[in-house]
RNA sequence: GGCCCCGUAGCUCAGUCGGAUAGAGCAUCAGAUUCCUAAUCUGAGGGUCGCGCGUUCGAAUCGCGCCGGGGUCACCA
């Protein structure tokens, strides 16, 4: 049980005595408590401001009903104190072996630490990147990549039971021109002179190779065969060498999928996948023949006003009916999205959540209301958007052009920058906000960079016990004279303050993962590894906050285990948003 | 024009479920290393939380209306 939740509990037994005793009505509704840090550390170690959420209900002055809660507050396990403070806060203050003791249960715990079963196995989906098949991954699906990467590492680590996803959008008229496009490089390959790329296909050097093994392979069969013989051999070997490529490209950010779902399968085989999704909602009235009004920015002639078949989306608070087929008859994308939504729904996931670039926002409501209409309202999709990252290169915008074939790719980025700044730089940042990302920065300067002030305090800690060696070789960290030393040493405030740093990371960890937000996870290492450099230069000054005392073993040990314990928190930490922690710097 | 995101120190950004005197980094200024890695630390200055109204015991946080910046808006994916 965490700190927080050890408070909590305590008051909420605390309010049942009271109203027992008959403080309060007896048909007062005892409301959860709630208990969080203060924002100042001079006003204890945890707060709650129950007294003022209870004072309306029950009809008594906040500070009264705190001092009420005070009395049955003091004396109790662990409790060095207790005030009433400001309107009536609730402010308790632990007795130091409360402390103490949770650094040996830290190091007892080691990386299931901070992992309370929020999750209890559920099972969650979560789906990001699904980049088109259409060529390498640039820099604008990395924070997504990321994110989602993070989000799932965090997800997972309270418990909860993760399928990660990436939705092959390989169905589409997009990947008929990546076929045509192969289709020329094929020829080029067998040493034809194709000249320029045509307007409208994809002019990439990367499809080269696909052309020249398909020359390989099929020799000049197809070379002057209509599209028809050819089209479907083609398009599928472009895919794959596409999704190859972004699984290398996702490898090298240390990113991985269970599932990669094609959408082309969803009407593979004889099924029609899509249509049976649409029937669902057809059965329950939701599908139906209308036309839209033209959007009042759109002024362009080459609007239609035409019947189209729509989805009623509407009834679950989207602005307006979205339309399932094309005007040749074919479904749209969106039809195929609500196949796979209701494929994830058989597949038994009542929690999911996507993972969108911003300039995708525009579909979210109709996302939602399809989820909705799929469950009847029983599963919950969550759809985080992440917000456009803006390349900089010493504080000037990097210019990016597909034409001119300057744009960059996220293995430039990586190559450049390194797997471990990227990630952390893209989750140091709220998801919706946006991002400005300078190269040089990240680079040049990188002692301002805070991915290498978190991993240095890794790193130092690992230093630590490399140096303890010497002088204590039987001191390891998962030593039994470390695991078992005796902490009341550690009784100076900024071993404490260091420790009490270390006991919020449940609730942290807790709190980002409800909203799903890992960012939280990052500020929350930054000062974590604030906490870690503070204690150790302070040791300058005050030589018994060293953690080394060659004189004195036990002290050595105790110390030993705040830096054991502070590491094993860096490191949970780091792995949850998949950097590395490393043992030194150089 | 509709919808979404953002607006907090000179700059880049945090701010937990509505809580106490709004924080950090950079930049500026003043300091710290015979000693576990100075990729570090200590201190100082710096604020109309875009503006207004409302809800509340209490608002950077919630609601409404403005202002400014960005994204997006049948049929593509």
């Amino acid at each position: 049980m965490n700190v927080f939740a050890l408070v909590e509990a305590r008051i909420a037994d605390a309010l049942k005595a009271l109203k027992s005793e008959g403080f309060f009505n007896d048909d007062l509704a005892l409301p959860n408590v709630e208990a969080e840090v203060p924002r100042d550390a001079s006003h204890g170690d945890v707060a709650s401001n129950i007294a003022m959420v209870l004072a309306k209900p029950a009809k008594t002055k906040p500070r009264e009903i705190a001092e009420a809660i005070k009395g049955k507050l003091e004396g109790g396990d662990d409790i060095e104190a207790v005030s009433v403070a400001g309107p009536g806060f609730l402010n308790v203050t632990l007795a130091p072996s409360y402390w103490q003791n949770l650094v040996a249960s830290i190091l007892k715990q080691g990386s299931a630490f901070g992992q309370p079963d929020l999750g209890q196995a559920k099972k969650v989906n979560v789906e990001y990147v699904s980049a088109n098949p259409t060529g390498p991954m640039h820099v604008g699906h990395c924070r997504g990549a990321v994110f989602g990467d993070a989000l799932a590492n965090l997800l997972e680590f309270v418990g909860y039971d993760v399928a990660r996803e990436y939705y092959i959008n390989d169905a589409g008229g997009q990947v008929d021109v990546l076929a045509r496009s192969v289709h020329l490089r094929y020829r080029e390959a067998l040493g034809e002179d194709i000249g320029a790329i045509p307007e409208g296909l994809y002019p990439g050097d990367y499809l080269k190779p696909v052309g020249a093994t398909l020359a390989k392979a099929h020799g000049r069969t197809f070379v002057d065969a209509p599209e028809a013989d050819w089209l479907a051999v083609f398009r599928s070997s472009a895919i794959d060498a596409m999704m190859d490529m972004i699984r290398d490209d996702l490898a090298a950010l240390n990113i991985r999928h269970d599932v990669f779902f094609s959408e082309a399968s969803l009407t593979a085989n004889g099924n029609d996948g899509v249509k049976a999704a649409v029937d669902v909602l057809a059965n329950k009235g939701l599908i139906y023949k209308g036309t839209l009004e033209r959007p009042k920015g759109h002024e362009g002639e080459d609007w239609e006003d035409r019947e189209q078949t729509l989805f009623k989306s509407t009834d679950f608070g989207d602005d307006e009916d979205r339309a399932i087929q094309k005007s040749d008859g074919s479904y749209t994308y969106f039809a195929g999205d609500i196949a796979y939504h209701l494929n994830k729904l058989e597949r038994g996931f009542l929690h999911l959540i996507n993972v969108f670039g911003a300039d995708h926002v525009g579909y979210i409501s109709r996302m939602k209301a399809a989820v909705k209409a799929l469950s009847e309202g029983k599963a919950d999709l969550d759809i985080k958007v992440c917000q456009l990252v803006k390349l900089f290169r010493g504080g000037e915008p990097v210019k990016m052009s597909k034409r001119a074939g300057t744009f960059v790719t996220l293995r430039d980025v990586v190559d450049e920058v390194g797997r471990d700044p990227v990630r952390f730089m893209m989750l140091y940042r709220k998801n919706d906000a946006s991002l400005d990302f300078d190269f040089a920065k990240v680079t040049e300067q990188s002692r301002d960079n805070p991915v290498f002030y978190v991993q240095y305090a890794h790193a130092r800690a690992a230093s630590v016990f490399r140096r303890a060696r010497e002088a204590f070789p039987e001191l390891t960290a998962d030593s039994k004279s470390v695991l078992e030393a005796d902490l009341s040493q550690l009784k100076d405030p900024a071993d404490l303050a260091l420790i009490k740093r270390l006991a919020f990371f449940p609730k942290l960890v807790q709190s980002a993962a409800r909203a799903h937000e890992p960012h939280r996870v990052a500020f929350y290492l930054y000062d974590l590894a604030s906490e870690f450099h503070g204690l150790w230069t302070r040791g300058n000054d005050l030589p018994q906050l060293r953690f080394i005392h060659e004189d004195d073993e036990s002290l050595t040990a105790a110390r030993l285990a705040l830096v054991a314990a502070t590491q094993t928190v860096l490191s949970a930490g780091l792995g949850v948003l998949g950097v590395e922690a490393p043992e030194a710097m150089r």
